[in-house]
DNA sequence: CTTGTATGACTTTTT
DNA sequence: GTCATACAAG
């Protein structure tokens, strides 16, 4: 590929981006300007034209799939079907280079990564040990103690242990690393945690990466944490060129420890950084986003940056009030259907967003109904499912005897007359002489007496059966080695007998398993000196897959306004756009989180490439109980004259959700469901309304004429 | 030790 | 409404 197919398809401002001069570039890039264009054009640019190669590139992103496009595209323009390239997540990188540096980094050579469940279980069995009272100090509380300790870059000896509300947590996370430390085993925020550490302690390790990574590309920097900004701190010395995008106004991830700050951080710790902006964007249409101007216009502390587009004005934000939350799923589906039959769009032309996924039930129940193919993102990911976490609970235990928390996940999976009360015996031991559950079994089973001897049996029957497995299955490809571990274990036959339809969804689940380790052992590039096993299970804990299946089928799209990041559609639904739900009553209070909110109402509206149509409902059943809605503070923040309110009704009945909605006070007055009086056509239903002001049409479905559509402004419709 | 029922909590989420 | 956990009974 010539330099020209580089630059040619850019804009001025990309390309100025793409070509700036080596350095340190901070790319500001608003929603729908091409910014990872930009990071990938600039990745063959460097190759191209400032003669760097592959190897002297780190590419930086925060998720599995982004990295994946990252690489691809980068490859694609080089022409390259695969490169030395280091391009891939924090965590990833980190991954990798713990697994290159275990020693240096004080792991054993096997270490196993801890996903957010089995973190959680650990803290909490530490907590249990150290007798810390759940109900003042409760377990996900202190987890995200630990991650937000680590994610700043502090050990627990950088914390005031004699402070009374502090002291018990920092006595936590203290017994938390050593159990950590024996057991084998990190978590995420470890990962990058210990990866700095060991480049600060090794400094021959240091400079090694450093004249390596000659250039750095970061993308999505406002989510980066502190960990992270001290890891790119470290590896982009200052030699390197570092080239970062980001975009203040897409900052949603706060409240997980990122830190929009390192923005201009970065401008203050790198002289004579350049900053650039792109501003045009090409996804949306004008009216879309005037309304997202003027709405993140009202946050304050911004960088500044303003886009334009000189696209079409498109059709205006249609805003819909609904009575309740069926009522919001009905109006959007029979939009959505029309839309398909009049524009000939698919069906995965369209998302549906929400704040909180228990929102997406309503939505999938009218979808269901109707029989629209649709899928849900989020949720249960393949490789957190119970039984596939108990399978590899098997593989790690095999791989590593001290790894206590996989140990404690299977000891008694399936059932084996191992209780709690032998189980606190191992706990007992292994705390008093320091060392893993693994080894206090198998002193305990030597020491006639400690235990009951049905107990003891138990116990020893599991120990035989963690060495057979291992002995058996040492050396076979990695299918064979699950396949023969759930027949041997009980596993399969444990999850068969589990009376319920889910489990014949389990058994198949455990089959995908096997496929997945099939596949992951034919096509998985694998680090030198790391066994399968260990890369496999790495990879479940890193990609921990996908919710569901089914992605090439034409569906709807359902996700958290969160997930939502970075992608886009041609029409979106933004649903639920009530005060407490959305902004979320837990970030109503703090001004900040509440600017965050905003940010994300931002998000949403500029995925929308040609339509947006927010919605929101005057009653919702939530948590079981009915609650009134009063509209979102962002439908109020968007210009009025953008706005085109497709139905807004009053509940006369109910003052104050009356009053909720006095905003809207040129709406017509005709609630759904509403009995009125037409002149010719007598009594009837209220059925349906559109638009407002004087070309407002309302269907009425009279008793005798049958359902009609009029215009209110003449019909001059009595309510009854 | 297992099973069933009561209780309470309950944004957002990637790695 | 749903999920996980806690506790009591079998």
């Amino acid at each position: 590929m010539d330099v020209s197919d580089l630059i040619d398809p850019l804009n001025a401002a990309q390309r100025e981006a793409v070509t700036a001069p080596l350095g340190r570039a901070l790319v500001l890039a608003g929603a729908g300007s091409g910014k990872t264009r930009v990071l990938t054009h600039r990745a063959a640019w460097l190759v191209r034209v400032e003669g760097a190669t592959p190897f002297n590139l780190l590419a930086v992103t925060f998720t599995n799939k982004a990295a994946a496009e990252m690489r691809g595209r980068i490859e694609h323009l080089l022409d390259l079907s695969s490169s030395g390239m280091w391009v891939g997540t924090f965590h990833g990188l980190s991954h990798r280079l713990l697994r290159m540096h275990w020693q240096e980094a004080g792991l054993p050579q096997s270490f196993q990564i801890l996903d957010s469940e089995d973190q959680r279980r650990l803290v909490k069995r530490v907590m249990r040990d150290l007798k810390v009272d759940e109900n003042r100090w409760p377990v996900r509380q202190l987890q995200g103690f630990i991650n937000a300790r680590k994610d700043a870059g502090e050990r627990p000896d950088d914390l005031d242990i004699s402070d009374p509300y502090m002291g018990p947590m920092a006595q936590v996370y203290k017994a938390y690393e050593s159990a950590c430390q024996i057991a084998g085993v990190v978590d995420f925020a470890e990962l990058m945690l210990r990866t700095v550490e060991t480049l600060q302690n090794h400094l021959e390790l240091l400079s090694h990466y450093r004249r390596r990574f000659r250039h750095v590309l970061v993308d999505e920097f406002q989510d980066t944490n502190g960990i992270q900004y001290q890891w790119l701190k470290l590896l982009a010395g200052p030699e390197a060129d570092v080239f970062i995008v980001g975009d203040d106004d897409q900052s949603i991830y706060g409240w997980r420890g990122a830190r929009v700050e390192n923005l201009q951080r970065f401008r203050e710790d790198y002289a004579n950084t350049q900053v650039l902006r792109l501003e045009q964007n090409y996804r949306s249409t004008s009216n879309i986003l005037e309304a997202a101007n003027a709405l993140i216009s009202r946050n304050s502390d911004r960088l500044g940056k303003k886009l334009w587009t000189d696209g079409a004005e498109g059709e205006p934000i249609a805003v819909y009030a609904a009575f309740n939350e069926q009522d919001e799923a009905r109006f959007v589906i029979e939009r959505l259907l029309r839309m398909t039959e009049d524009q000939g769009l698919a069906r995965s032309d369209f998302a549906i967003l929400y704040r909180s996924n228990a929102q997406s039930r309503t939505f999938e129940e009218a979808l269901l109904a109707r029989r629209i193919p649709y899928r849900v993102y989020g949720g249960l990911r393949f490789f957190e499912r119970a039984e596939i976490k108990d399978a590899l609970a098997y593989l790690r235990l095999i791989s590593n005897r001290d790894d206590s928390a996989a140990l404690e996940r299977i000891i008694n999976t399936p059932t084996r007359g191992i209780g709690t009360r032998t189980i606190e015996a191992l706990r007992l031991t292994a705390r008093n002489e320091e060392i893993s559950l693994w080894a206090a079994a198998q002193r305990l089973v030597q020491q006639a007496g400690v235990l009951p001897a049905r107990a003891a049996n138990a116990l020893r029957g599991f120990i035989d059966l963690i060495e057979q497995l291992a002995a058996e299955i040492e050396a076979a490809p990695l299918p064979d080695q699950l396949e023969v571990m759930l027949q041997k274990s009980g596993l399969r036959g444990h999850v068969a007998k589990d009376q319920s339809e889910r489990a014949q969804d389990r058994l198949e689940n455990l089959d995908e398993l096997i496929t997945a380790a099939r596949s992951f052992e034919q096509d998985a590039t694998i680090e030198e000196g790391m066994d399968v096993v260990t890369a496999f299970l790495s990879h479940a804990a890193l990609e921990a897959g996908e919710g569901q299946a089914g992605e090439w089928e034409d569906c709807v799209q359902l996700m958290t306004l969160h997930s939502a990041k970075g992608l886009e559609f041609p029409i979106v639904f933004i649903v639920g756009l009530e005060e407490g739900l959305f902004p979320h009553r837990m970030s109503t209070e703090e001004p900040g989180r509440l600017e965050e909110e905003r940010r994300l109402a931002y998000v949403g509206i500029t995925r929308a490439r040609q339509q947006l149509i927010l919605t929101h409902a005057e009653r919702r059943r939530l948590h079981g109980r009915d609650d009134l809605g009063i509209p979102s503070r962002f439908i109020r923040e968007l210009p009025p004259e953008l706005i085109e309110e497709v139905r807004a009704r009053f509940s006369v009945s109910n003052g104050a959700s009356a009053m909720a909605n006095s905003w809207a006070s040129e709406a017509n007055e005709f609630s759904l469901g509403e009995r009125v009086q037409h002149s010719r056509f007598g009594e009837g239903i209220v059925l349906d309304c559109e638009g407002s002001g004087p070309s407002a049409r309302i269907q009425v479905n009279f008793d005798d004429a049958g359902a009609k559509w009029l215009v209110a402004a003449y019909a001059k419709l009595e309510r009854i």
